[in-house]
DNA sequence: ATTATCTATAGATCTATAGATAATGC
DNA sequence: ATTATCTATAGATCTATAGATAATGC
């Protein structure tokens, strides 16, 4: 951590607690560590962020906003067929996670650890989540009243299609374990996985 | 704790330890915690375990071995079509998760913490893995070719279903934190996602 | 006698703060 | 002057062990 020139001291606290807590969690992570990886001394964090608490949940709610709005932000154009639309749907949300891998895990850890959090994160998503919701209701109900989809439960197929992508990514580090893959071989399997879960779940789909 | 007189010190123990450890992790689990769980002073709990890696690591293996083992136990009737069979492991899979619905975030977190566990758990499981994946292929490969199923990847089949089943009870600690369920809504919902997951599976695998 | 349980404590963290010193912006 | 960084340290854990005492099994 040598660009401290460059960066903000605050900013490189800031990258370097990211990193450590997305690694190791909350628990795990001490200021001593994210101070010696930084190469400033304990007393600093402490002086930009008052509490680990507060540094993690600074961290924390940032990465979790950031992603959730990206997450609704994902629009698709009008010219598209349902099916189109579900394929960008699911590959963007894989794209995302692809960005974030350590994400998912780190929210099912932190938001067990500390539940009066979730009623705050909650907030902060708005009306984004039920309006997503409505919206592809809406659109499955015309796709099956057309015969092109089978009958299925909007919330069922939101939960499948979450579960699918996230999974990948919360299993990784610990397949990465078991099969030591290289750059080229992790990116084909990813790849692999990415249309595979678009083709699982369209396949499922089918009337 | 008071049944100290039934069970046997050592065993409130493990069973106190092994709650916790589910509940909050290795990290957020101190050996203090443990003993006033417990009812005992500190310093018997390393009386009979010496270290709390030690102890945490006679859980942790134990529990692993025991819900791999009962996974690899799952067996069918030979009468059964491919569909039954699968339709029976998919759901015997939820049910062993329903009895551990804790273990599965437990071991993707632990496992990252202590990589060179990986490779001892990966020899625990001696060869029953590649069993079931060579019976499984074996079988799916007369269904594709007698055209009762599309064309699918046995792997892919495996980490789709393994990934819906489990990502149920991985968010299912913050599900309840958003929705607070109570115990016939929870015992429905999880009744209705048990058959939603396997028929999401076999109706992708329609030809 | 042996085994189980307790008290007490060493030694290693870890978080957080007070107060000194260095760097920076007028 | 103000802000950033450091040194030093208090006070709270936490793990682990030594050694005392109580309970148990011959």
């Amino acid at each position: 951590m040598d660009i401290k020139n460059e960066q903000s001291m605050e900013q490189v606290i800031l990258e370097t607690a990211e990193r450590l807590f997305l690694e190791k969690g909350f628990a795990s992570t001490s200021t001593t560590e994210i101070a010696r990886e930084v190469g400033c001394n304990q007393a600093l964090i402490h002086y930009y962020f008052r509490t680990k608490d507060n540094l993690f949940n600074t961290i924390f709610e940032q990465k979790f906003k950031q992603f959730f709005h990206e997450l609704f932000e994902i629009n698709n154009a009008d010219d598209m067929t349902f099916q189109e639309k579900l394929k960008h749907i699911i590959e963007s949300h894989f794209d995302l996670l692809l960005k974030n891998p350590r994400l998912p895990l780190l929210i099912l850890n932190e938001l067990s650890r500390q539940p009066e959090q979730v009623a705050i994160l909650r907030e902060k998503l708005h009306s984004f989540p039920e309006k997503l919701f409505t919206k592809l209701n809406k659109e499955l109900a015309v796709e099956i009243e057309n015969g092109r989809i089978r009958e299925i439960n909007v919330v069922d197929l939101i939960i499948t299609t979450v579960s699918i992508n996230i999974s990948l990514f919360v299993m990784m580090p610990i397949v990465e374990k078991v099969i030591p893959l290289n750059e080229t071989q992790k990116n084909f399997m990813l790849a692999h996985r990415r249309s595979e879960n678009v083709d699982f779940i369209l396949k499922s789909l089918r009337p």
